[in-house]
DNA sequence: CTGCTAACTTTGCAATGCATAGATTCGAGG
DNA sequence: CCTCGAATCTATGCATTGCAAAGTTAGCAG
């Protein structure tokens, strides 16, 4: 689907990578669509013709985050064969990409109605939460699919409560001093798996 | 600490409260300091007197937030007596909360940078936080101080994901069809209380 | 009554998102 | 090769918003 080159290169890949550069180097601003233009060196108006809205390039955002989330998901299932670690490893998989995209993470998280309207956003999205799912339903026995429902929703909370606490740095040094997602993923899998 | 109305009455509390009500009726969008100005029948500029910035406004929002957040927190404790409902009914409230307040909840968990810088907000957070904290750490049998931080910390956890999610909207209609608050501290309550 | 201070207004500026109209460039069909 | 249409980008303009600086008004202490 990437066109190649027209006038200025491929604006639209540039301008989602670009963005996204900002948005690590100040995870608190969301970027300004005429700096991104600017410092691509095209007119200020010209991204209008690839996103109808600024919502519209943070939603393409979000996609792509929710893409780089689901696969390092899937790469840390697939090398942890053993279920017992495997549902830790995924737990540190997620924190350990939060930690990394802060901005990103809060993006994928926030961008409110939008979320209702686009497909697209929906279904990667989904896709990396059924990662987490099918792992939870094949962890334990078998399972009522409202059992295996309610605790992967249980799952995916504690993980997004924990990745999201941390992101916005509400967890204090006489909390928990040890802050890693190694160790966030470590309470996590003891909480889930409490009733083996 | 009220001051009465000098020029134009308590200006500083009737910002709040309008950003409040703005933030109800729009949660996606913060409150515009002009907008909220010109309502108020002041110039586009008087707020800079009570609130030298925006985020100062948005921050003493978020005071407020917590310190409710914190008073529903206490309620619902004291009104159960019983350490075995007791955990369940806080997270329900808190769920209640978070249901009832979305904007304003988003609010004050979002304020980035801000949070650092303001220590009126990290009390009224912590407050919170701590009834949490002594309920679980009573509800379960002697523990040390660690555990008992990362049993606090995991139920926040829980909680407080589980209340982004339902407040975003992310949890759809075939994970999970019963999304009350009362429903999700059920859940909560089964997950954290496992290892009991 | 005088002066001081907090509250508020006026004015102005810069950043930003967005709409509209026009120019440029690419590529396909003749 | 040439023309034309469509995609891409520019130019211009506008409304909203946050914010700063200087002046104005109102309450209050002495």
């Amino acid at each position: 689907m990437e066109k190649t080159a027209y006038h200025h290169g491929d604006l639209r890949s540039a301008l989602l990578d670009l963005a996204e550069e900002h948005l690590r180097q100040a995870p608190d601003a969301p970027p300004s669509v005429r700096t991104l233009a600017a410092e691509l060196g095209v007119s200020a108006t010209a991204p209008h013709a690839h996103f109808r809205t600024k919502s519209d390039l943070l939603t393409a955002l979000a996609v792509r985050g929710f893409e780089r989330l689901g696969a390092a998901l899937l790469r840390a299932k697939s090398s942890h064969p053993d279920p017992e670690t495997q549902l830790t490893a995924l737990a540190e998989a997620y924190l350990v990409f939060a930690s990394e995209n802060v901005g990103l993470y809060r993006l994928m998280f926030s961008t409110g109605t939008t979320y209702d309207a686009d497909a697209e956003l929906r279904r990667v999205s989904r896709a990396a939460y059924d990662v987490l799912r099918d792992t939870i339903g094949r962890s334990v026995a078998p399972l009522s699919d409202l059992e295996r429902n309610e605790r992967a929703l249980a799952a995916w909370g504690v993980v997004h409560g924990l990745a999201s606490l941390a992101a916005e740095e509400r967890i204090s040094d006489d909390t928990l001093a040890d802050r890693t997602p190694s160790n966030l993923a470590r309470i996590t899998g003891r909480l889930v798996a409490g009733s083996r």
